[in-house]
RNA sequence: GCCCGAAUGGUGGAAUCGGUAGACACGCAGGACUUAAAAUCCUGUGGCCAUUGCGGCUGUGUGGGUUCAAGUCCCACUUCGGGUACCA
């Protein structure tokens, strides 16, 4: 019989279990208001669960997320870490559709998988607080705000959403006079012509003004998907999510009024702790731009055509004038001569998808017939309607001034249109001068002024002569809210005499009815026209769209505050302790759609007095992606012979995918190469010293690239301790990085030391003893670090500080209480398991989770002896130890003094002598 | 095109305020233990030259500049990554 030899080894597989689960039990992670600890409020972007389950890149944020909140709450913050599923989606739909499955099953299954994944790696979410934006309890919170919306319009005056109510009744008493509100199409009446409209009518005006509205807008329509996309779901003309083409369409859509919220959403990015660069594409989205609307005579005609430019100041260099293809001016304009040539036009440019149209380089455009009168010099100049002017922007019409203007300069070099320079020196013979700078030219009362001051000057012209207005346009649009699709949010709107009304709160949630197919109906409406009973008690019809994607995750925050609440989004009491969130980490991707919406709706929130915070999320951290690193072997050509990559160049070689999870450290296991695919079976290779060494590439993670690494699959190898810190050394958090194994065993060797530490053979061993200098500084030195780090996010350099403070304890052979102690709480946040582990192997009966941060002091930091570098000429050669409090006259003295100082000066006089205090002395012959 | 970010050994990366570049880890080389392997431990490891001593030169994408001192600041450029785009 084997005699079994009892050794305490790190046996992660046992520890990771025994803590998670004596976590869950002692409900370790569940949180509560709690008015006399500060609240710290931590969040992850919440996954959308796809059938793939997570691969090693998406827990990244959750490591880091997780290990600031235990770090906040060992200091003594009631923090709230709560995780959920943006479960609604396009993925679940689709496979239904191929299935005939239920999206709510295969999402069900979905999250039963991440939320198995997510367990293993020892997350200290509370999970009674989880929401999943599918379920009715938490949609009826997105429909009811979506009612409030369509129940108020945004005040310019007061610069906040007010209830429609106060709207009616201003146009009840004055008319549209004195109204300043955002609306679609400016408007004009009297009281008595609102009085006098009927309700269909005033519900009609009213729309124009609410902020959610439903419009005939021009929208992204997708027909491989069936439906429409917002601005931020398209990218070059496809669908970010499958890439198929989007065109342009008339249709009647729900919408929210975001632009209302533009100058807001742009002003309150100063006060948020987010990366410039983030802050940047926020603002670049929003894109403010300061000008002036101008308008423009038409000759031959009473009405005024209104053009926006940001260079007023070039008005006498206008020499023809632009209309988009789209823009209502071109029937009107277009003389009965050019008609059939304007027909032909936009015949062609109907055609266009977006995507061509902005592939599409060449100048295109056609005369409308119509001539314009510039007011600042009177002279005639062609309209002419082109593509490259934009019918949403603005006001779908341009003055084109070809000498400073890129596209006008092209326009006019293509159709023969004068070109008149207005800034001194400048050559535009061959391209346009579109530099804001210079001194004004053949312009009248504008020469002789900077560009700056001509800008302010035909500005204020334009105001006195009545021409037109000082003007801010922004690019941000509003967000199409309508979706052609069935698994989302269904709209609480029914349908009376064709006019959309509100369903009472008291009818909320609307259920998602059940269909029959997921597909849209024989007559094109969507797929909520194939339920049954989809009207209100009263038999009105119920709205037949759903949401999009971004309505369940616009307000996910507020509802982990309160998450059970059902008579509220969030009450009062959570929504004034838990605030906003302090910490939000998640990827870039979301930069110009959900982090624009969800501060939009918070916003509009605050207006209503339901949150008292007026930005969601104060600081926000990007993680970087992890992509693949794929490896691959090199079949020599014609055979089923493999040869090692450092030896293929003597062949001619074909590079194949090669699993990464049968390669290590990049060398191939022959033996799993040969079963993973019968192919192979019989392979035969040509090793260097033994070895198939294997290529490699950083590519996308994916299943085609057989790149992909399962969390589970480390867990289960190295324990989940390892798998987070591993995540964490691989490089600075906000960083793209490769996913390579390649330094792993690096890590876990750092855990068996630190295990090591506790143990004597098979018993635990810590000593009582106090601790020497030497083991006092080692560790101070790392709590300083430590905490330095998880402030600044640099969790890779704590993982090197732990490493080598282990290392210098292994050194040291300590293993005294005073110091180990410590060292657990200070690990816990990054290595809960082990922690926890060793914490009641040291006799303690609570979780490590709720010990006391410890504080570096300072004392056993200080040194007495320093190590100065000498330099000569700023180049360092050698090294001399001096007490650290001798004075900057005194080390210079010594230096001087000393001997190899001497033999450095060759018997010169330094010229100048630069002490840093406790670093470096420089000496300058 | 415009905006933002990055570039450091064979590899991932460190250098927090302009003050000893390459911490920590991987890999590699040599050694100890072992019949052997794994595991573990020790030593070395930017490049070049000298290694019979100390050592010397050089080095953070390229070129220039500021400074006693530059990976770090300034100017110009190259390459890569991200965002965005007929936005007037």
């Amino acid at each position: 019989m084997q005699l079994i030899q009892v050794i305490m080894e790190y046996n992660f597989r046992e520890i990771d279990r025994k803590w998670q689960s004596f976590w869950k039990e002692h409900r370790i992670y569940n949180v509560d208001i709690d008015p006399h600890r500060p609240k710290y409020y931590v969040l992850d972007m919440f996954p959308y669960p796809s059938g793939a389950g997570l691969h090693v890149g998406h827990p990244l944020g959750y490591i880091a997320s997780d290990i600031y909140s235990r770090f906040k709450r060992l200091q003594g913050f009631n923090v709230l870490h709560p995780m959920g599923y943006d479960a609604y989606g396009l993925p679940a739909e689709q496979y239904a559709i191929q299935t005939g499955q239920h999206p709510a099953i295969t999402t069900e299954k979905n999250i039963a998988r991440y939320r198995e994944q997510m367990d293993k790696i020892g997350f200290s979410y509370d999970w009674n607080r989880e929401v999943r934006t599918c379920e009715p309890n938490y949609y009826k919170w997105t429909q009811w705000a979506f009612i409030q919306m369509f129940n108020y319009y945004y005040d310019l005056r007061t610069q906040k959403a007010q209830p429609i109510e106060i709207l009616v009744h201003a146009f009840e008493t004055n008319g549209t006079q004195g109204v300043e509100a955002v609306c679609s199409e400016e408007m004009s009446f009297t009281a008595k012509e609102w009085n006098n409209k009927s309700v269909a009518e005033q519900r009609d005006i009213l729309m124009n003004y609410r902020i959610a509205y439903k419009a005939d807008t021009m929208v992204n329509w997708c027909p491989a998907l069936g439906t429409v996309l917002a601005n931020d779901e398209v990218s070059e003309g496809v669908s970010i999510r499958g890439g198929h083409p989007v065109e342009q369409r008339h249709m009647s859509q729900w919408s929210l009024r975001v632009s209302a919220y533009a100058q807001r959403l742009l002003d309150g990015l100063t006060t948020l702790a987010w990366s410039d660069s983030l802050k940047e594409t926020q603002k670049n989205w929003i894109g403010r731009s300061e000008g002036a609307e101008m308008q423009f005579s038409i000759a031959n005609m009473d009405e005024k055509m209104t053009i926006f430019t940001t260079r007023p100041d070039t008005i006498f260099g206008v020499t023809f004038m632009v209309l988009a293809p789209e823009s209502e001016w071109v029937t009107k304009l277009t003389t009965a001569k050019q008609q059939s040539d304007v027909t032909a036009y936009l015949d062609a440019t109907k055609k266009k998808t977006e995507r061509e149209r902005i592939a599409d380089k060449r100048v295109s455009g056609v005369f409308s017939g119509a001539f314009a009168v510039n007011p600042a010099n009177g002279e005639n100049i062609p309209i002419w309607i082109s593509d490259y002017v934009l019918a949403g922007y603005g006001t779908g019409a341009i003055m084109a001034v070809p000498a400073h203007d890129a596209r006008d300069y092209a326009f006019a070099k293509n159709f023969n249109l004068p070109i008149i320079p207005v800034i001194e020196g400048c050559d535009v013979s061959n391209e346009s001068f579109d530099a804001k700078e210079g001194i004004l030219t053949n312009s009248g009362f504008l020469n002789g002024l900077t560009v700056k001051e001509a800008i302010a000057k035909a500005k204020e012209y334009i105001k006195t002569k009545q021409l037109g207005r000082v003007k801010v346009n922004f690019r941000l649009r509003d967000a199409i809210f309508s979706r052609q699709r069935y698994w989302g949010e269904p709209f609480p709107i029914y349908y009376k005499d064709e006019q959309p009304y509100p369903l009472d709160e008291s009818k909320l949630p609307l259920m998602l009815p059940e269909v029959d197919s997921y597909l849209p109906t024989e007559h094109g409406e969507p797929p909520l026209g194939r339920a049954i009973n989809w009207h209100t008690e009263d038999g009105f019809p119920l709205e037949l769209n759903t949401m999009p994607g971004f309505a369940g995750s616009s307000a996910y925050y507020l509802r982990y505050m309160d998450p059970h609440n059902d008579t509220a989004l969030v009450s009062k009491e959570a929504d004034e302790y838990w605030r906003n969130v302090d910490l939000y980490i998640g990827g870039t991707e979301h930069a110009t759609g959900h982090l624009i919406y969800s501060r939009f709706w918070n916003k509009f929130l605050f207006d209503l007095g339901l949150v008292c915070e007026d930005e969601p999320f104060q600081k926000l951290i990007n993680q970087g992606m992890i992509q693949g690193r794929s490896n691959f072997v090199y079949r020599i050509k014609d055979s089923n012979t493999f040869v090692s990559i450092n030896l293929k160049d003597a062949y001619e070689t074909t590079p194949i995918h090669v699993d990464v999870n049968i390669v290590h450290n990049d060398i191939l296991d022959i033996e799993a190469f040969k079963k993973w695919n019968p192919e192979y079976k019989t392979a035969e290779f040509i090793l260097e010293e033994r070895k198939y060494i294997c290529g490699w590439a950083v590519e996308k993670m994916s299943k085609s690239m057989y790149n992909v690494v399962n969390p589970d699959d480390i867990v289960e190898k190295y324990g989940a301790d390892t798998l987070r810190l591993y995540e964490m050394f691989l490089g600075p958090l906000e960083q793209s990085k490769p996913w390579d194994t390649n330094g792993i065993d690096g890590v876990h060797r750092f855990l068996k030391k630190l295990w090591n530490l506790f143990w004597k053979e098979d018993q635990i061993a810590v000593s009582e003893e106090t601790p020497t200098l030497e083991e006092w500084k080692a560790l101070h030195k790392l709590l300083k670090k430590v905490k330095y780090d998880i402030e600044n996010f640099s969790f890779n350099t704590s993982v090197s500080a732990f490493m080598i403070c282990v290392n210098e304890l292994t050194t040291l052979k300590c293993n005294k209480r005073a110091i180990l102690e410590p060292l657990l709480i200070t690990l816990n946040p990054f290595a809960p398991h082990i922690s926890e582990e060793l914490w009641h192997q040291l006799e303690h009966h609570s979780s490590i989770c709720d010990a006391t941060w410890v504080e570096a002091d300072e004392k056993y930091l200080q040194e007495d002896i320093v190590t100065y570098a000498i330099s000569f000429n700023g180049k360092v050669r050698y090294q001399l130890s001096l007490p650290a409090d001798m004075p900057t006259d005194k080390v210079e003295a010594t230096v001087l003094d000393s001997d190899q100082a001497q033999k450095w000066l060759e018997g010169k006089t330094p010229k100048k002598v630069i002490v840093v205090p406790k670093k470096i002395v420089n000496i300058v012959i």
